[in-house]
RNA sequence: GCGACUAUGGUGUAACGGUUAGCACAUCAGUUUGUGGUACUGAUAGCGAGGGUUCGACUCCCUCUAGUCGCCCCA
């Protein structure tokens, strides 16, 4: 055995090498993560799981595809589609060239992928419409704050081949169901930004209108008002926003069929009773975007924090084509940013608990414990009861330590004695009382009691409060 | 990208221009050797990084970094 040899070896090293130095200083200063990227730990998932778990069953029921899409696209996906002038293209996207010298981004974005999958897999032959969605991380190199992280997760539901608005409705009912499910209340704010077309004269029209006002705006707005009028809409400037009261609205300058579709929209969102805002100043920083336009609010948080939508969407009736798919192809769907939705249900205290928290404990005296433990561990599992265990640990206090800690309702404990009697104790950690079992049928007893302690907890637990010791 | 505020062990915090930087929780080990929740003892662990002012700085100043908030933008 070499690796023996070796160790002796080494063994002497130290005495004579002067590796004095290492401990002088503190040279290893601990690696810092990227800004704005982060752990999610144990103690979020429950929360992660909740979410996903809706999202799942929701996407299930209405029929939606599951896609898993490459995190790295070519850079070009993303200038033809969300837009080249897009702060997103211009500033925050992850763009590098690869080894090769191929020119590639980190997705900021789903919508885009998911149009080039239709388009690629030649999904237009399927029966239409062809309803998607996808979960996974993103990436802006943006400023970091409150529900806003360079990598961050979205998930969204795309339906792609149908322009009739119950389209656009049933996806907004499914986005208003989701939170509903997950017990954050919300408010559908909704817009209609018709096409670049009929956007056209209305940018116009909306540029002369303020032109008058030049003087008093900002600066930013000033930009805007150059380079994105549309935006200047969300100003929250309290000087821009009384002078939009008087300002063209968009809605005026639609098209009869553009107008029909809106009405359409809301004519299905009343019918399901979804509670839905019109606000004719909702606009999408995407270029994509066309007729209907959304974006889910918390409920209460209208006005201020405009900027923390948990979820945005509408319908892109162009980007198949701007794609070179084939023209006319409408689609519509929307996206939801995970964090965002976690810190609602932690705000509400919703899922703080892991479902699968271990009832049962183990503990151990000695290896021959140890080694039936191992094999108990099987058994459980099989059972699809989990176990927590505290093997490193010898001493059996310090092992119903941790048991109390974890909460468990038995533990069972092993030493030597029982394993050449073939028993095992199982304790009570409620009660405090123990019993010496058969560990042949282990499996079977803890089952039952825990079954038996799931019907008592239930009969008596409407006594709430702090129970007085 | 712009602005404001903040930065002490794993977490929450205290103090001071000058002696071993205090406390609580958590962690680990014990309180005579096979029994938890309470108690006691002990241990580990910190002034975000780098400059400057000063006889001396965790404390004052500057830069950087990070976090929070607002703007921009977006989920």
């Amino acid at each position: 055995m070499p690796p023996i040899k070796k160790l002796e070896k080494d063994k002497k090293k130290p005495i004579k090498a002067p590796v004095v130095e290492v401990p002088k200083k503190k040279v290893k200063a601990a690696p810092e993560l990227l800004r704005g990227f982060r752990d999610i730990l144990p103690e979020e998932q429950p929360r992660w799981d909740l979410v996903q778990d809706t999202v799942r069953q929701l996407a299930d029921a209405y029929s939606f595809g599951r896609v898993e899409l490459p995190i790295l696209e070519r850079t070009e996906l993303f200038i033809r589609t969300v837009g080249k002038q897009t702060d997103i293209v211009e500033k925050e996207m992850y763009a590098f060239e690869d080894a090769a010298g191929e020119k590639v981004a980190l997705r900021p974005e789903a919508t885009a992928s998911i149009a080039r999958t239709y388009i690629n897999h030649g999904m237009l032959n399927l029966p239409q419409p062809v309803k998607l969605w996808y979960w996974g991380p993103m990436f802006r190199h943006d400023r970091p704050q409150a529900g806003r992280y360079r990598q961050f997760n979205q998930f969204g539901f795309e339906v792609i081949g149908v322009e009739d608005p119950i389209v656009d409705a049933q996806l907004i009912i499914i986005a208003t169901q989701l939170f509903r499910d997950l017990g954050i209340d919300v408010t559908i704010q909704i817009n209609s930004i018709g096409t670049p077309e009929m956007r056209q004269a209305y940018l116009a029209e909306l540029v002369s209108y303020f032109r008058p006002y030049r003087s008093q705006l900002s600066d930013d707005d000033k930009r805007r008002l150059q380079k994105n009028p549309l935006r200047i809409l969300d100003s929250k400037d309290p000087a821009v926003q009384e002078l939009l009261a008087g300002a063209p609205q968009i809605i005026d300058w639609l098209s009869e069929p553009a107008k029909q579709h809106f009405m359409k929209v809301l004519e299905f969102l009343d019918e399901m009773e979804v509670p839905y805002v019109l606000n004719p100043h909702l606009v999408r920083g995407l270029d994509y975007y066309t007729h209907t336009v959304f974006e889910i609010w918390e409920a209460g948080d209208e006005g201020e924090h405009a900027q923390n939508a948990l979820g945005g969407g509408g319908r892109y009736d162009q980007l198949i084509e701007i794609l070179g798919g084939r023209p006319e192809t409408p689609a519509c769907g929307f996206a939801v940013g995970v964090e965002r939705v976690v810190k609602a249900l932690a705000q509400r205290g919703i899922a703080n608990e892991a479902k699968n928290k271990p009832k049962v404990f183990f503990a151990q005296l000695g290896d021959a414990a140890r080694r039936s433990g191992l094999r108990i561990f099987e058994d459980f599992r099989k059972q699809g009861i989990s176990v927590a265990e505290a093997f490193g640990k010898s001493a059996l206090k310090a092992q119903l330590e941790v048991a109390n800690k974890l909460d468990v309702d038995l533990t069972l404990i092993l030493g030597q004695k029982e394993v050449l009697d073939g028993t095992i104790i199982i304790r009570d950690m409620e009660l405090g009382a123990q019993e010496i079992v058969d560990s042949s049928k282990i499996v079977e007893l803890v089952k039952k009691r825990l079954d038996k302690k799931a019907g008592i907890v239930e009969e008596p637990l409407p006594v709430i409060g702090p129970s007085a010791p």
